[in-house]
DNA sequence: GATGAATGAGCGTTCATTCAT
DNA sequence: CATGAATGAACGCTCATTCAT
């Protein structure tokens, strides 16, 4: 039986755990009984557990941004973009709930906020679509003249909510609900 | 003879350090410290921390809806009902920042899904105000046929992103942009 | 409603409380509660908690005393004396299975060896039955000769366990059954 | 790799501690402390205190029943058997005064009587020794035909008197006294 | 005298982190 | 490199005792 990377193993375990059970649900020696590993070895991945969650985000991040970006065109209509990132991200969350949950954990505590606070800084790629996206929207006139920010939170805002209904049962997506409720976003950001 | 001074500074105490650290940022210990009480006195008016919680949550959610019902009238048209609410809601957000960040807190976390459960099966005040509005929204047609958990997310996932970000200073929110913000929100509930 | 003194109140309500939860099953609010006073009214009447524990033993004891005393005749044979004394603190145990609850709590803790050895070394008036009992009995060599603790511990080694588990519900001692234990014990000092 | 050594440290500190100041009077600090660990290391080897202590009486209870098997044979006559079961005992808790005390903090505390229940409907080994020999005592017609329980009573009430006396330093027991006191127990029990 | 709100030291327990092996 | 036993500061909470009223 090779071993296939304990850092993989320990991520893995990390993300389930505080997934399920958030980030004071899931200790240190939780993680790496669950990773198969000692509790040591994660710090020679990661310098303490701030650092793993912030790993551990950064790289959902990157596999959300990566779906985006995945049957993305630049040529289409602008409401034809926007309708696919949206459908494609609610899927996205529908499709890999523990994903979702883990989020939802880090946007919500301090972390979320420096992060964000970053993000309007520096450059990200899957971040870059949307600006694009908005920014176009706005220069075609065919949504809403606001500051980005704004745009981004009437399109997401919704989108974090449908998703944690879903998963807590509150709701059931399926297919036509989804689209339909994407064009409804649309309908919140477009002229 | 109690003091009930001292039960307003634990309150007190206890929603700024929740709403600036987490629920895990906010040992007792420093409550009591910052509230200029012993550690025990907490506990002459909370049976636990987790009671103490739910009790402040309760309180604010009491405000919000106050503030939603003031000036909210049965008669007026749909639309200026919604606008009326959401604008109150976010300038109830924006106004109290320090209730807004402890709400968030407090509904992403485990009670927080057991409340909005609670929510959905029971009738409670201020939810009423929103369920009415938005099956009156449906009966009369001018909103879109959604299961109303959707209706609300529509609403309320953008009210949610629109106050932290207005609060952690990445847009500065003026009454134009919030009536703008929420006339948005209305074509995403509207048709 | 006269008051018939709050000291009264407060002994029975500990002595409840201790002999069914034990000494920190009984915190002092619950024992004021329950004896319908102020926490800080106890103080009034004993200087804190091990004083009040002392006291509340050395009423017991001497209830027990006076039990025994009660019907005791020093004319009669040193059996017959001993078996009405045994049987009378037997009955006593088992009528009055909180007082011999508190009793056992009582003997069984860093109070309890620390007032047998004060006894042994003052004189008290009920020890002095046995005592006088015991000497009697060796004098007449119709019990063995023995030091007196060890009569003591042969004749009252049985009485508390045999009291603990009528009480505990193990056994059920009846009249009769008490009449023939009693008198086991005495074959047990007895020549 | 445990050290072993650790958990025998801990041991010891939390017997004698409990043996001398009772439950309460030796916090798991102060055991920690005792046995020269961090207080963290102790849950390592119990899950709590209470498991802790059932543990440690677990250890005693096993300890004093293979002293009391040692050197016991099923052939001899009933009353050399007692005799040489209730020397042992008596022995043993002479000897190990620190395991005495703490034997007798369990049998007084809830575990106690739970305990002693379970004993008297389940079957296990060193209470066997005892049933037996009553059983057979009473069927022999050597010993007076008395509930089991109130045999037990009988015969090892006075021990625990006699051991409790003897490590006060209220009498001082010989081979000799020890052996004329198991005399007088088996008078008690006996025909 | 009587009160009970207030106290804070102390409890049992957890867990991120370290370091000897 | 990897381990996991060991740590101890920190947590939520209790309760004997005090003291202003």
């Amino acid at each position: 039986m090779p071993k296939p990377d304990k850092k993989v193993d320990i991520v893995r375990a990390a993300l389930e755990l505080i997934a399920e059970n958030g980030f004071h649900g899931a200790p240190m020696a939780l993680i790496a009984e669950q990773a198969g590993v000692g509790a040591g070895t994660i710090y020679r991945y990661f310098a303490n557990k701030d650092v793993m969650i912030a790993t551990l985000f950064r790289e959902l991040e990157d596999r959300l941004n990566a779906a985006i970006l995945d049957g993305y065109e630049t040529g289409t209509p602008i409401r034809e973009r926007f309708l696919h990132v949206g459908a494609t991200v609610l899927h996205y969350f529908i499709d890999n709930p523990t994903d979702f949950r883990f989020l939802e954990q880090f946007i919500n505590s301090p972390y979320g906020a420096a992060h964000r606070r970053d993000k309007l800084l520096g450059t990200q790629e899957g971040c870059d679509v949307f600006k694009e996206l908005f920014e176009d929207g706005i220069a075609q006139q065919v949504m809403k003249d606001f500051p980005l920010v704004i745009l981004f939170d009437l399109a997401f805002g919704p989108l974090l909510a449908l998703g944690r209904d879903h998963i807590l049962g509150f709701v059931s997506l399926d297919d036509t609900l989804i689209e339909r409720a994407i064009e409804a976003c649309w309908d919140g950001v477009g002229r």
